[in-house]
This record gives C-alpha cells, structure tokens and sequence, in this order.
DNA sequence: CACCCATATGAATATATGCTCATATGTTCA
DNA sequence: TGAACATATGAGCATATATTCATATGGGTG
C-alpha cells in the first residue's frame, strides 16, 4: 500500500506539491489558527463579543441581551475565558466581563466586512 | 414565565443592555459571520486555503500534499466551493482548484498571527 | 447564621461535523 | 466501446459541540 493509499500512482503535479509543500507553515500553525476561528464560528460568541466590544457587561446582563439562559451564556463565557480573547473583574458577587484583546475586534469586523459583501 | 426565565428579578444593568442593544447588528449578519469563520476553523480547510493561495492545484495534488484521501479533500473542497472561497477550472478530467477571493487570505493572516503571538 | 442571588460547572442530550467506504460521473485513450 | 483514472457524492460512523438541567460556590444582607 506505499503511502496509505493515497496519490500514489495517480496524477500529481509533482513540481507544484513540492513547491507549495515547501512553503506550507507547520501542522501546529495551521491548528492553532482554525482553533482560533473555530472560537468566531458560533453566533453566540460572535454577539458575546461584539456585545462586549461595545460596553462591559456581566452575565446577567449578556444573558437578558442575548435572550439565554445564565447558564448557557456562562459556559461560553468560560470557553472565551480559557482563550483568552475575554477577561473579567468581580465587584461583589457581579462578574464584568471585557474583551482581553482589541485584535479580536478586528478580526470580527473583518469577518463581517466578508459576510456582508 | 413571564421572559422564558431570562433575567427577569434579577440583576440586570439595564441601561447599559439598552445601550448595548442599540448598537447590536442584526442576527442574521451574526449568524452570516459566525458561519463564515465556521468555514475557517478547520485545519485540513486552512490549509488547504493556504495552499492555494500559494499555488492553484488539482484534487489529488491537495491529497497527496496534505496526506489525505482524495475524498476527504473532496468534500471539504464542496464546502469551500459552496460558500465561494474557491472556484475552479477544468482541464479534461483535471480539476484545477484556487482562491476566488484573496479577501480570505488576510483573513486567514490574521487568524495566523494572532494564534502565533 | 440563614437566605437570596449571581455565577460556575458537571452530566446528559441533541445536533453538527469530518472522515471513510462504496459508488457514481465524466473524461481520456487504446 | 471499454478500461483507466480524476473527481464527486451519499450513507454511515465516530467525535465534537451547544444547550439544558441540576447542583455547587461564594458574596451580600437580613
């Protein structure tokens, strides 16, 4: 089976395989950045942040914005937390949240920008 | 239940959600957003987006570039053609595949770097 | 302390998604 | 026409993910 069964014999323009193969980035490059859009891929993040590049909001409040559950806007809240793209300051038993990153902003209205053309 | 049990007693800064949802987008452009980094956060699309953005290839190139069954390339081909972030041309049983838009690849870069900081 | 409330979190469930396998389509060439 | 091959696609499966439900934590206040 050579090469697990794939482009052995068939067509490959050997040429242009090596020479993009050669300019390709590493495995990890390329799963660290889809792990990064894939945190932008849920509309529930999306509004989180933009909510949040707005104003500070805490949960109570991002839960009435969006309409959901404390619950389910706290276990995003969490994913967003462990990437680091939102942080957060407690006053009381309230927890503020905040975007961690201006960059993030961008990269979101990039990517409205290219949904809306 | 009054709100579905959103937030009704308790604590809500409402004026700053008022604020917030003032200048909240649409759904629909959310959802249109969210969809197309959904596009975006899978390694095996990132690179296949990369590589094409270096070289216009053929299906079995991208297999054999990427160590995948020609299958396996195929249907994530489908997808990115589907939501028109490659086209393709024809050369007798040839199918030769690129970028329809070099918009993605800075969003791409982006994605990139902000993954590498 | 006892209770309320804002938030967090684990388990469960429903749905989405990526790949494989089998098969179909369409082109080239003998 | 028939064989070979590049690509496409549907079904099935395994895994990931978003939300809900139940419960935990921890601060504020009586």
């Amino acid at each position: 089976m050579g090469g697990e069964g794939v482009c052995e014999v068939e067509y490959v323009n050997k040429k242009a395989v090596q020479e993009v193969k050669f300019r390709m980035l590493g495995d990890k490059t390329f799963l660290k950045t889809a792990g990064c859009f894939k945190i932008l891929g849920d509309s529930t993040r999306v509004k989180i942040l933009h909510a949040l590049s707005i104003k500070e909001l805490c949960v109570c409040d991002l839960s009435a914005l969006l309409g959901m559950t404390h619950s389910a806007v706290s276990h995003q809240l969490r994913l967003l937390r462990n990437t680091n793209l939102v942080k957060f300051r407690k006053e009381g038993k309230i927890v503020y949240y905040s975007l961690a990153d201006k960059h993030v902003v961008k990269l979101i209205d990039m990517g409205i920008e290219h949904a809306e053309e």
